[in-house]
This record gives structure tokens, C-alpha cells and sequence, in this order.
DNA sequence: ATGTCC
């Protein structure tokens, strides 16, 4: 394979670059990779946009294929990617969503300030601890029978609702309102629903995690205001995602793909980039049975917001106010929307992994009170360093189909941050900062040490300067619950 | 990301 150098990518702007169609034969359309020059230097030296250039190939595939500045190397796609190809014959690939389907975060806000909950942060860090199970393969104390998973993977964050572990005014603050209606739980095996079955109300490992952050700077006021913001003002983010089911999902449909593309005389660059068209059999019975993890995802991060406001309560008993939730996106997900290509509306399947819907203020389903603000964008940074709020725009639209990044991506692989970070003396430091970290294994700390991820203020002005996201306000950790 | 190869 041609090996891909600097010189090979072209500046369009500040925050633009694009591999033209004439970099490879089997390109259908460019790729284009948003990010400052100073972040070019470290994507270059993994193989992300030997990837992006690949998912150009794919049949059916729209105006180009795009990278976010958190980009780096995935399963098949990168992960920070986006990709749509156009109905009704363009394809669907599992590896342009992830292993983790709906992955996402939310953020809940507090009637609370820094300063009423300061000498309570480690009480808090160990009762959160206590309350949300995390760890690789955990459960939690939900068991499902068939039928009560037939509902989550139908209902989504309704079943939480329905069930005491949620609260009905969250629904109207989830992407989708927590539920695709296209998901069908018959779609997904036995296995995948067994390996589901205990673990509703779990964060899993990795990169996921709950945190308590205080806003610290606010970029926008007049949105800040909509999204009922302000300085000093407690909030938690919860990421994670369809733990061991989606995964199952994605197993099951990428070895069912990798039999069925000859038939659809589909050829791909890397055998990870499996897929078939949309609206062919297969096609459609993974999209149903991502629709119904994904369900489960959402249905999942409702009921941790409940063991999150469970240990809320226990900590500040008559002071705790209410978490009300804020906004619940997605980040590795396939969509069917409508966009404009080349003057013409367009249904598309946008894939995107490890990106964010970013919708601007036309977005008719975005909530009332956000309708002029424009949809919420919830972008964590690494562990310990800070995060941050943004609002979609219109511009996210015309650049890359209303995408806009998803955290502060990788730069090191697991291995080489482990090599490199002595985690016991990490989680002292941060505490010697005001930061409570509370995680069931030093492995998990090492591996999602700061220096293992890019700068997410740089990540975070490339999309403000780009136009696809703006600023709204910038949080910092006080306490981290990781697995 | 993930009962890190049923």
C-alpha cells in the first residue's frame, strides 16, 4: 500500500487538509482531514489517514471522507471519522461505527457550586464509587429476563423511565429522545442479549468513565444561558456505552458481512472495512440490530444518571437539589439523514465514530428552550486535564455533515502509555490538585493518563475556529469513577 | 471498546 507523507496532503485552510482523488486509484471522493498543522505532525505517525483514505473507496460514499482533529488509528475506519454514502444502494460498514455501538456521553446539571461541595470530594468520589459498578465485564444489580431486554432494545431510555430507574424529562434531552424506532431486538442473538443481560447500569473500562467537573470558563454567554450555565457551577459527565452487547453485535455482524459481500460484488482495501449496501438483507438486519443496541446504550446511561443521583442524595441529603440532564449524544453511531451534495437533498447513512452530531439552531427536533442555542456538543478531554461544552451550527452541515469531534483523541497506543506512566504516583499528583480518582485497577489509570491523549484545547479551537462547533464553556475534574 | 481467541 502507498504509503501516505506530508507532502501528499494539501492545505484548503487553517483547519483543512485534503488527500485528493488522484492520491489513489480506488478513491471515489478526497478525504479531508480537519485539524491545526500542529496536530498533522502526531496523526501522520500512526496509520489514521491510511484509513481515511480507504473509507474513500466505499461504494456509495458522498462528497469525501472526513477526519476530526481527535483522529487516530480504529478498527478498519478511524476512530474520530465520518463517512456517508448515499441511498438506496450505498453501504453500511460495522467498522464505521465501532465495536462499541453508541458509545456516548451526557452531562447532568447540579443546583450545586464548587465551593458547597469542595470539603466533600473524597465522601463523594467513594459513595459514586460505590453506587456505579465499573470494571471489565462488571454487572450490575438489574438482571433482565427476555422480556424486560426485548423492551429495553425497543424502548431504549423509556425503559428506564418506565421502571424507576429514571426520570421522565430526561427523554426530550437524548439524541433521538433515547429510542430508535427502527431497532429490532430480534436481530440480535442470544449471545449478545446474554452478555447483556446483567449489565444495564455499568460504565465498563477503558476510556469510559463517570466525573464531576466544575465550569470554570464560559466562551459564550448567550448560549450558556439556554443551557442554563454558569461559572462555578457543579455538573457530571457520564461516557460509556453498549458494553458487552454492542460488541457482541458488532462481532456477529462483522463475521456475517465478511460471508455476504461477494454476493453484492463489493472489494475493499482492508478486510475491516466490511460492509454491504444498506437496503440489502443483511444490510438491514445490522442496522435494526444497531438500532436496538444503541437502545440499550442510552437505556444504560439513563440508569447510571440514576445511581449517580442516588449517591447525589446520599452525600448532600437536603442541599443535593436536582440533576437535570443536559444533553445525551452519541459518538459511534450510523444515522439516516437528509443533506445537502452538491445542490441536491440527499438520503444518507452517516456513519460516525468518534464523532458528534453537532445540528445547529435549523435543527427542527433539537428541544424548545435549545432551539436558538443549537444543538449541545459534550466533548470530554483526558483524564484530570478539563472538557467541554459546545454548540452545533449550521456551518457543521455544509463541512461535514453536521459532525463535529468527539474528545480529545489518543496518541499514544495502551501499551506505549503503560510503558511510560507509573499510575500510583498519577493518582496522587492529581489529588495533590483537587482531583479524586476512584478506579478498580492501576492498569486502567495507566492507560488513560493525560499524556496518553492530545491536547484537547487544541482539538477543541480547531472545531471553534472551523466553524462546525462553537465554545460555549470550558470544566474542570474534581472527581473521576473509571473501571 | 470487549468474558483482550469459543
Amino acid at each position: 500500500m502507498k504509503k501516505l507523507r506530508k507532502t501528499d496532503i494539501i492545505k484548503i485552510e487553517d483547519f483543512l487538509w485534503e488527500i485528493p482523488k488522484s492520491f489513489r486509484e480506488d478513491m471515489l471522493v478526497p478525504a479531508r482531514v480537519l485539524c491545526f498543522e500542529t496536530l498533522l505532525d502526531d496523526i501522520l505517525e500512526d496509520r489514521s489517514l491510511n484509513q481515511l483514505v480507504n473509507v474513500a473507496t466505499l461504494p456509495g460514499i458522498q462528497k469525501a471522507s472526513f477526519v476530526m482533529p481527535d483522529v487516530h488509528e480504529g478498527y478498519g475506519f478511524p476512530i474520530g471519522g465520518v463517512a456517508a454514502t448515499k441511498l438506496p444502494d450505498g453501504v453500511i460498514s460495522p467498522g464505521g461505527i465501532g465495536y462499541d455501538i453508541n458509545c456516548g456521553v451526557r452531562l447532568l446539571t447540579s443546583t450545586l457550586k464548587i465551593e458547597q461541595i469542595q470539603d466533600k470530594l473524597e465522601e463523594l468520589s467513594k459513595e459514586m464509587y460505590a453506587q456505579i459498578p465499573s470494571g471489565m465485564g462488571k454487572g450490575g444489580d438489574i438482571h433482565l429476563s427476555a422480556e424486560e431486554m426485548n423492551q429495553v432494545l425497543t424502548t431504549g431510555a423509556e425503559w428506564a423511565v418506565a421502571n424507576g430507574y429514571g426520570v421522565e424529562e430526561d427523554l426530550a434531552y437524548i439524541e433521538n429522545n433515547g429510542k430508535l424506532v427502527e431497532a429490532d431486538p430480534d436481530m440480535i442473538s442470544e449471545m449478545a442479549k446474554k452478555r447483556g443481560t446483567s449489565q444495564l447500569g455499568t460504565i465498563g473500562s477503558g476510556n469510559h468513565f463517570v466525573e464531576v467537573d466544575y465550569i470554570e470558563e464560559i466562551y459564550d454567554e448567550e448560549v450558556a444561558k439556554a443551557y442554563n450555565l454558569e461559572i462555578g457551577q457543579v455538573v457530571i459527565l457520564i461516557h460509556t456505552g453498549s458494553r458487552g452487547l454492542g460488541h457482541q453485535v458488532a462481532t456477529d455482524y462483522i463475521r456475517l458481512m465478511m460471508n455476504a459481500m461477494p454476493k453484492y460484488n463489493i472489494k475493499v482495501p482492508d478486510r475491516e472495512l466490511t460492509c454491504v449496501p444498506l437496503n440489502s438483507v443483511e444490510g438491514e438486519q445490522y442496522f435494526k440490530a444497531m438500532c436496538a443496541a444503541a437502545n440499550y446504550a442510552w437505556c444504560n446511561r439513563e440508569v447510571i444518571s440514576a445511581e449517580v443521583r442516588t449517591a447525589w442524595k446520599n452525600i448532600f441529603q437536603e442541599n443535593a437539589g436536582e440533576l437535570k440532564l443536559l444533553y445525551d449524544v452519541a459518538h459511534n453511531i450510523a444515522k439516516i439523514e437528509t443533506h445537502t451534495v452538491n445542490g441536491t437533498r440527499e438520503n444518507l447513512v452517516v456513519h460516525r465514530k468518534g464523532a458528534t452530531r453537532a445540528f445547529g439552531p435549523d435543527f427542527e427536533e433539537l428541544p424548545p428552550k435549545y432551539k436558538h442555542a443549537g444543538q449541545p456538543v459534550i466533548i470530554p478531554g483526558s483524564m484530570g486535564t478539563c472538557s467541554y461544552i459546545l454548540a452545533g451550527t449550521k456551518k457543521s452541515r455544509e463541512l461535514a455533515f453536521g459532525s463535529c469531534c468527539h474528545g480529545a483523541g489518543r496518541r499514544l497506543s495502551r501499551t506505549a502509555a503503560k510503558k511510560q506512566v507509573n499510575a500510583p504516583v498519577l493518582k496522587e499528583k492529581l489529588k495533590e490538585r483537587g482531583i479524586y480518582i476512584e478506579a478498580g485497577s492501576f492498569k486502567g489509570i495507566a492507560e488513560e493518563a493525560p499524556i496518553a491523549y492530545k491536547d484537547v484545547n487544541l482539538v477543541v479551537d480547531t472545531v471553534h475556529a472551523s466553524g462546525i462547533a462553537k465554545k460555549v464553556a470550558k470544566l474542570k475534574p474534581v472527581v473521576v469513577i473509571k473501571g
